[in-house]
DNA sequence: CGGAGAGTTGACTGTGTTCAAGCACCGTGG
DNA sequence: CCACGGTGCTTGAACACAGTCAACTCTCCG
């Protein structure tokens, strides 16, 4: 179970791409394992959180509730995705953080881990850039939902979290391993849950892709690059 | 014209709040101004910035321009902003920026500033509390977009930008200069010009504010405030 | 076997879009 | 001083995409 950082096939994927002394030198601030069940959530909005988390193994995502009932999901956590970055500017966050799978994640202390960045400049460069696609993927997003057709939103979302789980070496054959229900499609891309619904059964019936209680079959790649 | 960096109103309230010395420092740094006529193109999705900007007078915005002349405006920048620190870590941006009055901007040598931050813990600490504010308020903008309607989008984004001008010490007092027209604020919430344009002769109707013609009058700013 | 949770279906409603015309303001040039 | 054209704002009617509500089905799991 404690695998070794300098082998970890997550941190090959993850922001930080480093040489093997700077991997062990970064164990030694590993402060332990924790581990979550599934749709548990994780940190709630405004609390002061002492460690930072690494996603080792499993599914989870940002999300901040509003009067009503509504939710917005910011993002979606996979294998090798801090929980997050921030924390090393900040003590507390502006959002919540729920489990979607069961997970297996690595702690580290938030202020050891915060000068352990500033003191590898090669780290700190490689954290600034990770804090510049986190930019680019929350300015898309918000395209999709401002500017894009509810058809486009999920087949867009699906192709992206595609591309994430290949790049980081997750298997992608069909069906895969996808464990989003409608409720968080649609909570992520500003639907309903049945609107989202209906648009994944039209893609089931234009033959580009089916999803269905945690599996994914992907049908026609180009057809979603399309969009 | 030329304004000492030591002295400058704007660098009281921007991103990095510092002393006196290394403002000195940061005034060495400094290429030269820059001025855009309004309604200009600044910054061109993809193209190699050479320098970094910050807004020393007038407003621009960020945005993305689709197929079918569809936009989405990412978001606005007032005096103080820079334009934008993301260079600091990467050489091209994944938007455009266009000015909406005309501006004038004192740029910066990219590799040199970032150099400059990455030798102040200081100034480097303040850049990472900047990049997680600009987060939070793209997660903002995500949950309006997504989850809330017309009006109180429009009345949150009127609302964010007087908070934003009082904080910089623009002058706010009825009616106050503000340079957005109904197409931008459209084009920044996800909805058409003109049902914007209904959204405004509704506040307009409530007696919650009055925005024509590049000025705004605020009468109950707590209603705003209330969505 | 029964219950919980997720997904499906259909009818109805509503918010926001589209298209097209008209208006007001403003700078320009005669 | 007035005619001109451009840009941005206003208005209305018809439409569409997506939301709401409520009932029903399926599957998993105890």
């Amino acid at each position: 179970m404690p695998i070794s950082c300098a082998q970890c096939p997550r941190l090959k994927t993850a922001f930080y791409r480093s040489e093997h002394e700077t991997l062990v030198e970064m164990e030694a601030l590993r402060a332990g394992h924790r581990h979550f069940p599934a749709k548990r959530t994780i940190y709630r909005e405004g609390e002061i959180a002492a460690d930072m988390l690494m996603i080792f193994d499993g599914w989870a995502f940002r999300y901040k509730l509003l009067p009503g009932g509504r939710r917005q999901i910011l993002s979606f956590l996979l294998p090798g995705d801090p929980i997050c970055l921030q924390l090393l500017a900040v003590d507390r966050l502006a959002f919540s953080v729920q489990s979607l799978t069961s997970i297996t994640a690595c702690s580290f202390d938030r202020r050891c881990f915060a000068d352990f960045v500033a003191d590898h400049r090669q780290i700190a460069r490689q954290a600034d850039v990770f804090c510049v696609n986190a930019q680019v993927s929350a300015d898309e997003r918000l395209i999709d939902v401002g500017r894009r057709s509810a058809y486009d939103r999920v087949g867009r979302l699906i192709l992206e979290l595609v591309t994430r789980m290949e790049a980081k070496g997750l298997p992608t054959s069909n069906p895969m391993f996808f464990p989003l229900g409608q409720t968080h499609i649609a909570d992520a891309l500003g639907l309903t849950s049945i609107h989202a619904g209906r648009v994944l059964r039209r893609f089931r019936r234009d033959g580009v892709l089916s999803l269905h209680r945690g599996r994914l079959e992907l049908f026609d790649r180009a057809a979603l690059r399309r969009l």
